[in-house]
DNA sequence: GAGGCGTTATTTGTATCCAATGAGGCTCGA
DNA sequence: TCGAGCCTCATTGGATACAAATAACGCCTC
């Protein structure tokens, strides 16, 4: 018996809001990866129904953040090194591309925000502390970068190719890993990106993105236990 | 054969088989885009209740197939021309990236699958008749291809990146608005790619692939009204 | 006759209920 | 004591019921 719990919010669909705190959980790490979610639960902690739930737990599992096995059970997607370097590597292809694009039409507008953004990330990498909400900051900003320069890009198929494997990759906080000489490479990266873009130098942007998203690959193979190359995969055979 | 759908046994789900039939229902032209989907109406045509005809859709939604909005109502998403020809130029990317990779990584089962499907598709496109069901098959083999070198990349991102996109492409039924040079056109670049493959040469796979995708975005721009090139979209100002 | 407003009515979103099924525990036997 | 089979139970999938909201319609007014 739990009704009652109404939303003041006016329009907002419950279904949403389960959808968006269960991705944040996940993102966060409060739901780790191979753990169950049960529809029962959740709609409890929520106050509402399981209908809502299923709702969104069949839009997460769309989203590649759940794995909704038919009678058994619905739990949250583990992703194997090897496939968190793909991540990385299509990636690369598809936001290197997107730089390139980003340097040819990219108008006033775009370069305004991107200089905002840019702005605020070279200023909240100057403070000293490097608190757990500063690097949540520091994440944010460096989404809303690389989103600016997609939508610079002026595609949006290949903006939404991109933002949905961005979005699973955050999954590992990326920032949270890395020293702060990490966060300097990227941010000169950024730097450099930015003044390929205006000097609409499509080649040169293309290969800092490239390299730029190799890079972070690579620092993260030395933090968590990555193939440094994406490729091999070789031993296919019975096992 | 490659994908993993998840109702590879026949649908005990009730939502999957909706799903399904939605999506053949769209992909063969039976919904057409913008038409308007009532819950109920599929869930009688389908003797089911709204529960699992509901799930599809959010499904759907997801895969771009449907548009939901809030509380008003389904849609069949309607792409305009600028985005069909966005989706080819982001398959090249991704798809000419994979054709590399397949060079460079298959081994005999993949070659083997590759040419099985390449002489379905030699001896069907043999035949004079170009009737309807030939067609369709003729679709379905190429796709086959697709998917074939896809798997043989050996990167199970880039191969779902990838798919997603060309499942969605085919609403268009591209086969179907291509005259029979072109089915030739494209048969031939099959040829060539899997030599390519054949011998390993990843920068000419690569090529060719990227080639052959963009060549289908130019015989369908003669006959939709795509635009050639998917770049401008100069934001027309004030006129 | 046209346009704005209120009402009706269809349709979506959510809750609850029932059936089916896989999982895990328990018992019985070797 | 350990294993196999059965049985209970928790959990998912689907159906129905209900509330809220938007869209459609008609009516009234100008």
């Amino acid at each position: 018996m739990a009704g009652e719990r109404r939303s003041s919010k006016a329009g907002k669909r419950t279904a949403d809001r389960v959808y968006e705190d269960i991705r944040r959980g996940i993102l966060t790490g409060l739901l780790k990866p191979g753990e169950r979610i049960t529809e029962e639960l959740l709609a409890e902690r929520f106050g509402a129904s399981r209908t809502p739930v299923r709702s969104a737990m069949v839009r997460l599992a769309g989203d590649g953040f759940v794995e909704m096995t038919p009678r058994s059970g619905t739990i949250v997607k583990q992703r194997s090194p090897r496939e968190i370097a793909e991540i990385y590597d299509v990636r690369a292809l598809l936001e290197s591309e997107a730089a390139r694009l980003a340097a040819e039409r990219h108008d006033e507008s775009d370069l305004s925000t991107l200089k905002t953004v840019q702005d605020e990330l070279d200023a909240l990498a100057a403070r000293e502390e490097k608190t757990e909400p500063v690097i949540e900051k520091l994440s944010m900003l460096n989404r809303d970068f690389h989103h600016a320069i997609l939508a610079a890009g002026r595609n949006t198929t290949l903006t939404d190719s991109a933002v949905r494997l961005m979005e699973i990759g955050f999954l590992i906080n990326t920032y949270a890993r890395f020293g702060c000489d990490e966060i300097e490479r990227s941010l000169s990266d950024h730097r450099k990106l930015l003044a390929a873009i205006e000097t609409r130098d499509g080649a040169w942007a293309e290969a800092i993105m490239r390299s730029h998203i190799l890079g972070a690959r690579n620092s993260l193979a030395d933090a968590v236990d990555i193939p440094r190359t994406s490729a091999p995969k070789r031993v296919r055979r019975r096992d």
